[in-house]
DNA sequence: ATTAGCACTCGGAAAGAAAGAGTGCTAGCA
DNA sequence: TGCTAGCACTCTTTCTTTCCGAGTGCTAAT
C-alpha cells in the first residue's frame, strides 16, 4: 500500500496548501510545485481520492485532504519543523521564572501555548491516581469518631464525623477493619455502588456508618486527583474560518472551556515516542471534537506526575509547526518542572541546546 | 424635559420589544401594547427620535433604543424584576459551600453569574490599594542586607539583596531613612519616575540601590493588590445577534478573557444606590466596549475588601432581569464573606429574606 | 507514461425583481 | 386640539436568475 514518490509529494502539497489558504487545491496550482501538468496531476490526485487520502467538497472544487490523509501526513510526511531563534527566545524567557505555583503556572503555560501557537491553548498537571493504602478509626465519644485516611501519595486526610445516634468501641473496630479490606487501593474510579452496597451487606449493625466514611474516603480521592488545568485563547478559534460559524465555534468553545471535558479526553492510547500525539477529527472521542484536531505534548511535572500541554484546532491545522512548538515547550516544562531533560525524542533535545546558545540574543 | 405618561409607556415597550427580539420594533406592533392607533405612535415616537431616546437604523425600519434612551429606561423607567423561586434557590445552593479559597470561589461565582444571566460574566475581590507603613533595612554583610516593608493591610514582605559591590552600615540606614520619608503611605499607582528620580538624586553614594529597593517595593504593592478574577461564559456572546460577526466577537472576547483590562475599568464614578452599576455603551472607557454594556454589582467580602460581579452583553442588554440576579449574587456574597446583609440597597435585603423561606423547596 | 485539448459540471458572485415593513404626511373626525 | 385612517414613498431583505470561472474527467496525441 507504498505510495509512490510522487504521489507523496501530491497529498504533501495538498495538505499544506489546504493548511495555508483555507481553500481546497487544485492542479494547476501544484502542477509548478510538483514539477509535471497539470493532467497528470489530476490522474494522481483521482487516484489518491480513490485510496481515500483526499476529498473533494463538490465535483468541480479542488481536493482536500481526508483524516486519512491528515494522518498519513503526521504520520510520514511532514517535516519536523525547527523553530526560529526569536520563538525559543521567547519560550525560553515565558519560562524562566518558576517561582509560581502551580495553578498559576498552568494558566500562564497555557497562555504562553496559545499565543505560540495561535490557537486554544490547554495545559494540565495531572496526579497519578491515588488510592488509600490504610485507614485508622479513632472512637472518641459515643457520638463521634475520627476517620484518617492514608493515601498512596503520603497524604494524610481525616475528618471527624458525629452521629445522631450512638455508636460504641467494637462496632468503629468492625468498621476499620471493613474499610481496610473493601476500600484500600482502589482509586476514586474504582469505587462503585456495587461495593459500597455489598460493604453495607457485610457491615451488620454498623451499616449506616458505611455510606458516610465511603463518601468521604471518595471525595479524599478525587481532591487528590483533581488537575489544575490552565485554558487560554479559546476565542482564537474565531479566527479560523471553519469557525465562522457562531454555533459551531460556540459549541466547541464551550467544550473547551470546561476544563473537565478535555481532561476526560486525555489518558490516551499513549503518547507518540516524540512525546506528541495527534487527533484527527473523527479519531477525537469528544463528539465535539469530531472534525477539529488536538495535538498533545507530555512533560515530566516531577514527583510521578505527569503534565500535557495541548492545542485544539481545525483538522487543517498546522501540525508540523503546532508539534514543534508544543514539543518545545513540553521540554522546558520536564527542564523545569522535573530537573529531567525531554522525556523521550531526541529532538526535543537537540531543539532545546541548540536554543541554549541563542538564548541571549532574541 | 419630563415625558409624558405615554412616551415613557412607548419608550418602554420599545426598549423591552428590542431587548426580547432583536430587531427593531414598528409602530403597528406598539398599537396593540399601548392602546393607540399606529398612526398616533408614529407621532409619539418621531419626537421621542427628536428628544434622541430613539434611533432609526434606516428611514423604513422600526426604532431602536438609543443609549441616552436605554439609560432613561435603566435610571426610571424599568421595574425592578424579582427573581422567582427556582433561581433563588439555585444561587443559595450554588452559594452554600463556603468553604473554598477565595480564587476558587470566583471561579465558581463567575461562572454561576454567567450561568444564571446567560450573558460572560466575571467576578474578582479588590482588595484596597495598599501603601507600605514601613521600611526595615537589616545589614548582613557587606554585600548582602534585607529588606522588610510592613504594609497598611499588616502583610509583611521581605527581600535579600545581594550586591555586586560592597556598603556599610551608615548606607543602609540613610537608604532607611530615604524610603520611610519617600515611599511609606503610597500606593502603587502613586509611585512614579519622578519620585524615585528624586529620592535617587537625594540619596547620596546610595545611589545604586535606590531603584532596587523601589521596584521591590512595586512588586509587593502590586502584588497585594492584584484581585483575583473568575471569568466565565465568554463564548455565550456568540448567542447575541449583535456578535454573530466573528470579528466583533473576537475582539470582545479577547477583552473579556484578560481579567486585568476589566478590572482597570472598573473603579467607577460609584455604584448606584443599589450597588447596582450600568454602563451603557459608549459611556464605557475601553474602547472594545463601546458598543456593549456592563451591569456590575458590588458586594462586601470582609476585611475591608470589596468584591464585584458583573456582566457584558450587547446594549440590547436584559438590564432588569440581570440587575435582579446580580443584585441577588451579591447580597449572597455579601452574607457569606462579610456576614453582613446587603451593602446598601434594602431591595437586596427584602429579596433575600424573601427567598429564606422558599429556600427549602425549588 | 505523460501531456495537451476540450466539453462538462457545479458553486459562488453579481444583477435584477419582488415583497414587506415601516415611515411621514395629509385629511377627516371627535 | 388631539387622535385616527389612508396612502404614497423609501429602503432593506430576500429570492431568482444569470453568468462566470475554476476544476474535473476523458480522449487523443506524443
Amino acid at each position: 500500500m507504498d505510495l509512490s514518490e510522487r504521489k507523496k509529494r501530491i497529498l504533501t502539497a495538498v495538505v499544506e496548501g489546504y493548511i495555508a489558504t483555507a481553500e481546497p487545491v487544485g492542479s494547476k496550482h501544484l502542477a509548478e510545485q510538483i514539477g509535471c501538468s497539470s493532467a497528470t496531476i489530476r490522474n494522481e490526485m483521482s487516484e489518491l481520492t480513490a485510496m481515500g487520502y483526499l476529498e473533494q467538497p463538490h465535483t468541480s472544487a479542488g481536493r482536500v485532504p481526508s483524516p486519512a490523509g491528515y494522518r498519513l501526513y503526521v504520520n510520514e510526511l511532514m517535516e519536523k519543523q525547527k523553530l526560529t531563534e526569536a520563538e525559543t527566545a521567547a519560550i525560553n524567557e515565558k519560562l524562566a521564572r518558576k517561582d509560581e505555583q502551580i495553578e498559576k503556572l498552568m494558566a500562564e503555560v497555557g497562555q504562553l501555548t496559545s499565543s505560540m501557537t495561535q490557537y486554544p491553548a490547554y495545559a494540565l498537571t495531572m496526579k497519578p491516581p491515588v488510592a488509600v493504602k490504610r485507614f485508622d478509626f479513632i472512637y472518641v465519644d459515643q457520638n463521634t469518631f475520627i476517620v484518617v485516611a492514608l493515601l498512596t501519595d503520603n497524604m494524610v486526610k481525616n475528618k471527624l464525623i458525629h452521629l445522631p445516634f450512638s455508636v460504641h468501641q467494637e462496632q468503629i473496630t468492625t468498621l476499620s477493619a471493613l474499610f481496610n479490606a473493601n476500600f484500600t487501593g482502589v482509586t476514586d474510579r474504582e469505587i462503585t455502588e456495587s461495593i459500597i452496597r455489598s460493604t453495607e451487606r457485610a457491615a451488620g449493625d454498623t451499616y449506616g456508618l458505611v455510606a458516610v466514611v465511603a463518601s468521604f474516603t471518595m471525595e479524599c480521592l478525587a481532591a487528590a486527583r483533581t488537575a489544575p488545568v490552565g485554558i487560554a485563547g479559546a476565542s482564537r478559534l474565531l479566527n479560523q474560518p471553519e469557525y465562522r460559524d457562531p454555533d459551531k465555534a460556540h459549541a466547541l468553545m464551550n467544550f473547551i472551556a470546561d476544563g473537565s471535558r478535555l481532561v476526560d479526553d486525555l489518558p490516551p492510547a499513549g503518547m507518540g515516542a516524540d512525546g506528541i500525539r495527534v487527533t484527527i477529527g473523527p479519531e477525537n472521542l469528544a463528539e465535539e471534537l469530531k472534525d477539529s484536531s488536538v495535538v498533545m505534548a507530555s512533560y515530566d511535572a516531577g514527583d510521578g506526575m505527569r503534565g500535557y500541554i495541548g492545542v485544539v484546532g481545525p483538522t487543517r491545522m498546522d501540525y508540523s509547526g503546532v508539534a514543534a512548538k508544543l514539543s518545545y515547550i513540553a521540554a522546558g516544562l520536564s527542564r523545569l518542572l522535573a530537573g529531567t531533560d525531554a522525556p523521550a525524542g531526541l529532538d526535543n533535545k537537540l531543539v532545546l541546546k541548540e536554543s541554549e546558545h541563542h538564548e541571549q540574543e532574541g
